[in-house]
DNA sequence: TTCTAAAATTGAGTCAATTCTGTTTTTGTG
DNA sequence: CACAAAAACAGAATTGACTCAATTTTAGAA
């Protein structure tokens, strides 16, 4: 079952991700024609609709790798948070904010929040919320180590404190794609004057 | 300047939105057709556009109102707010999530959120963020209120404090109308054990 | 090797949003 | 009232995502 069959579909995949991602980077997503994707992928539009269901997996397939590796450089800071809970958060803040930029710009982004609301029950749309979940859990992950730490209050909520940094930061980081003037530094300073109040709610 | 140009205009932008706000809610967004709006406005598909940038400001102007009206109902809780910090943003937060299930059904939620992050630079994109900005505005009012009344610490960043309220709840609600079967009892609950992390931070 | 069923590919065709161009209506002026 | 410019309208043409019926390729059995 792993012979040429199994072999040309892997290298279609491929093909049609590297494809749509440098035309998305160079075209922007609605610029970049399914026509155009399935030139450069060297398939014909009809076998582009057989590995994805429409234009929206596609670009999501490519997000969905890079909060994949969002998620794997999150978890160094649970195993190893820094000493105070105001750091700990900004640090895993931080690290999302800027590996999310590293390979997406700002308008597939955009795009990808779109279609994700859109289309919640698209392969993407799935997805894309259980990446959100995946990221309050590392975030609820977090608090929960810190309390083990003896930084945060053992009382405290942490799952509802982890859904209130996710959803917040979530909602800061969407404004921010919609305003592509807006600077990194000045999120993270806002998200962080935000995190002040939870941070003093945590106080042990 | 008054005259039967600016007449018929304001009746043709009437009869639009009439036509479409009831095909939208018939055969939703996706299902009601330009041409079908235009032919039950009585004008032609041209029009249409003259009138509006695209489908998606239709939907714009219709949310537009729906939103305004929940603003306007906020500010009775503004004015005359519950003795306790909790039931203040509860109420608050009831009157927003209720009022916004008035008229739109979640799929037209879906798609305007949806519009509002793709396109932030049309005209419904930007009255989308200054109604966020309204609502978050309003909370902070509240906020403010209630150090006024001293329910809450003076030393609280009422601002800060505003847009996580707002951020929370409102990715609630995104995740809310992704999925047609939750129901709005639930996610008011969950809205409220994640503010008691935020009522417990602002204790006099 | 040959053959058949299953899987995959193809690209022309469909559908609906949006654009474009020529026509009609309204306005204000002489 | 007649008329020219400006504004608005109409609907045919364009565009691009997505579908589908016909064809080609692969797997594996005889």
């Amino acid at each position: 079952m792993s012979g040429l069959r199994a072999r040309q579909k892997a290298d279609r995949h491929r093909r049609i991700i590297e494809a749509a991602a440098e035309l998305f980077r160079d075209a922007g997503y609605e610029g970049a024609k399914i026509e155009t994707i399935a030139a450069q992928a060297e398939v014909s539009v009809g076998t582009i609709y057989n590995y994805y269901q429409n234009k929206g997996d596609i670009l999501g397939a490519i997000v969905s790798m890079e909060v994949n590796e969002v998620l794997n450089a999150g978890q160094g800071v649970v195993a190893n948070p820094p000493a105070n809970v105001g750091d700990a958060l900004d640090t895993l803040v931080g690290i999302y904010i800027e590996h999310s930029l590293h390979y997406l710009s700002k308008e597939m982004w955009r795009q990808a929040m779109a279609i994700s609301t859109q289309l919640p029950d698209s392969p993407f749309g799935q997805a894309y919320t259980a990446l959100d979940r995946a990221l309050t859990e590392q975030i609820r992950a977090l608090i929960a180590r810190l309390q083990g730490l003896g930084l945060v209050r053992r009382d405290i909520d942490a799952q509802a404190l982890g859904e209130l940094v996710f959803n917040n930061m979530n909602m800061m980081f969407i404004e921010f794609v919609k305003r592509d003037e807006a600077r990194v530094a000045e999120l993270r300073a806002a998200i962080r004057r935000q995190n002040r109040i939870l941070v003093a709610a945590t106080a042990v």
